[in-house]
DNA sequence: CTAAAGTGATTGTAACTGCAACCACTTTAC
DNA sequence: GTAAAGTGGTTGCAGTTACAATCACTTTAG
């Protein structure tokens, strides 16, 4: 396969990955400032609290936030140490384990969302108004639906 | 400071997110199977591919690729000791360092870019024709640039 | 029913990251 | 010149990540 990737298209891409670094570091720096931990923990109790009984499996969790195995049973080992959420047995499947968010946990998400909402107002949302965030949205769709298409330019 | 995000730019925020993540994810996977380096670095490689003499300051490097001061030291450390990059004293400065990119560097950048640019072309570019790019940038331009402007939405 | 294959979660290990402390040198201010 | 402050880079350490191996249990095939 010849690659042939134009020039823009190129500095499309290096500028999305600034934007994301760049993005990414304020928010953990606003959040360390605030004595709150890391954005992953957000993700955990996030997906916690929008699933329904507000447990999941450990997998369906690390496929939620995007993250191997091994690596959800090490933060779950955090959160769960922190109070966070709690590990339950899973009665149809002995193997298995579900990740269940508790008061503390809703408690932290709220504080956590605070510090998270702000800085994603103030260096994303506030430069783009709502024409702009939708074709956003769009091209983001393009990029990650359906993983092998036709090309288009 | 009230937030007040609005859901489209919520929603266009948690794309932005795993876009990224998936796409990186599979770069890595790419470059991995290729018995390749991590795409940090790439970065480097590039970075003094692209400086004048083909060096830089640690410094220099560490702002050019987002990375923190004691990281590069690490990350040249590995360069370095694989015979991508050379340290080279500074005369005019002498606690400075430069990294110098090596001959053996600039074959590595090439492979790497080989399967960086067919990953890219793949999972990124295809999908969007030019207006989209365009637009793309025009967005992101929009996001990083000025961190602190007005709000429009 | 049993063996083989597969899946869910954990663990060991090695590599990588971030932070703070540090050493070496340079610049600034007196 | 000298002291104080600042800058460039490295190092120690604790926390985090990735990969492979492992254990426990479940499912599939005969």
């Amino acid at each position: 396969m010849t690659a042939n990737l134009s020039k823009v298209h190129n500095l499309a891409w290096r500028k999305f990955l600034t934007a994301h670094t760049v993005l990414i570091d304020q928010i953990e720096q606003d959040l360390a400032a605030a004595d709150l931990p890391p954005l992953g923990w957000y993700d955990v109790l996030f997906a916690l609290s929008q699933a329904s009984e507000h447990k999941l499996r450990l997998h369906e969790l690390a496929q939620a936030v995007l993250l191997s195995r091994s690596n959800i049973t090490r933060l779950v080992d955090r959160l769960e140490s922190k109070g966070l959420l709690q590990r339950e047995q899973c009665s149809r499947d002995r193997r298995g384990a579900f990740a269940v968010i508790t008061q503390a946990g809703f408690a932290m998400l709220e504080r956590m969302w605070t510090v998270y909402e702000s800085a994603i107002t103030r260096d994303f949302a506030c430069h783009l108004n709502v024409a702009d965030v939708k074709l956003f949205i769009k091209i983001l769709n393009k990029i990650t639906s359906s993983s092998n298409s036709e090309p288009e330019n």
